[in-house]
DNA sequence: TCATTTGCCTAACACCTTTAGGTATGCGCA
DNA sequence: TGCGCATACCTAAAGGTGTTAGGCAAATGA
């Protein structure tokens, strides 16, 4: 029988796929063995089990988000930076929810994930930087974007904003404005 | 054999404290039937499965939640409702963690539940009073705020605020005054 | 071509969810 | 008080998942 050539590597990456398709929460060993035509025990040679595996599904998740992010803040400053920010994570998670539920698996600290995170902050850091703010005005504000981020595509995606007026779409563009301004007053505040 | 008297709003009651103990996640049929002292299967008898009692359990929690909420909006306006409201979300999710993971369980539209999350809506929108906000500007905020507490209390929760400087109970205080100060000026955005 | 590594296999265990059908408990009523 | 009935809880069983242990055979390199 021929091998199906399965590493660590492509498992995640498939993982990631198959995410998308059938949703985070349903990508398991078993899932993804049959997805590879596979038997399950197999996959335990490569992977330390299901938490391993998720959290490298996540891995993979947040360092594609951060490519995206590091590319979309490139060149920018200001609100336009912080508006393709804001899009590049709003527009993975549509188009790639399961991935980007991956992003928000809770991985253990000590893990390389963690240090994903801490990539995701410095890209935030580098959008602030247009905004001229002092600490520990820099920290609360990236932490203020980041709550904020997660918090709108999660309400989002749950479908909180779908059935009334205005528009998520809408409301989005105007909650980025608003906090273009705050950014901009918040030594006078 | 004695019976142990399970109806299916004292499994769920259950199940919410239960949660708070070893995790939301781990609640299930079979946690709950050993608690009860009982056989997984008789379970089924109150409740459909184990999303119907997750669904259940986050029910209790929202609107127990959403009792908290109100009390501390009651009588306050402006600043202190907002930073009320905050610190009720926020409080809650630090000493009931499982029953606010419980709270953020997606349930299916049309159930009971999707009530409860309109019961919060309004209560944030019953704080907004004392910004005076017209529309659209108001469902923006609401949708800002609702986004915001989740977002912070998620992140807060996984640990990205533990390990730097300010601590999250500082920018937690200043975050509040920001946006308190972004919605006086709302208007004049 | 042979030895070795190792990728994938089978087998087995423990646990979970769910369904079907049986037993007995506790209530309402005579 | 005792009887009948509804139903609360039970046993049994099927099918799924995660994990470990050990075996066979395919690829690799000498």
């Amino acid at each position: 029988m021929a091998r199906a050539g399965l590493t660590a590597d492509r498992l995640a990456r498939a993982g990631a796929e198959l995410a998308d398709e059938i949703g985070f929460e349903q990508v398991s060993p078993s899932t993804l063995a049959r997805h590879f035509g596979v038997q399950v025990a197999s996959l335990y040679s490569h992977v330390r089990g299901a938490h391993d595996l998720k959290t490298r599904i996540a891995q993979v998740a947040l360092d594609e988000l951060a490519d995206k992010a590091a590319d979309a803040v490139a060149g920018r400053a200001g609100r336009d930076a912080l508006v393709a920010l804001a899009s590049v994570y709003r527009s993975y998670a549509r188009e790639h929810p399961g991935r980007y539920a991956a992003s928000q698996y809770r991985v253990d600290p000590g893990s390389v994930a963690v240090e994903a995170g801490r990539r995701h902050s410095e890209l935030t850091r580098a959008v602030l930087r247009g905004y001229d703010l002092g600490e520990p005005a820099q920290t609360d504000a990236i932490r203020l974007l980041g709550s904020l981020f997660n918090g709108y595509i999660g309400l989002e995606l749950g479908g909180s904003f779908a059935h009334s007026a205005p528009s998520s779409d809408e409301s989005w563009a105007r909650i980025l404005d608003a906090i273009d301004s705050l950014l901009r007053n918040w030594t006078q505040i």
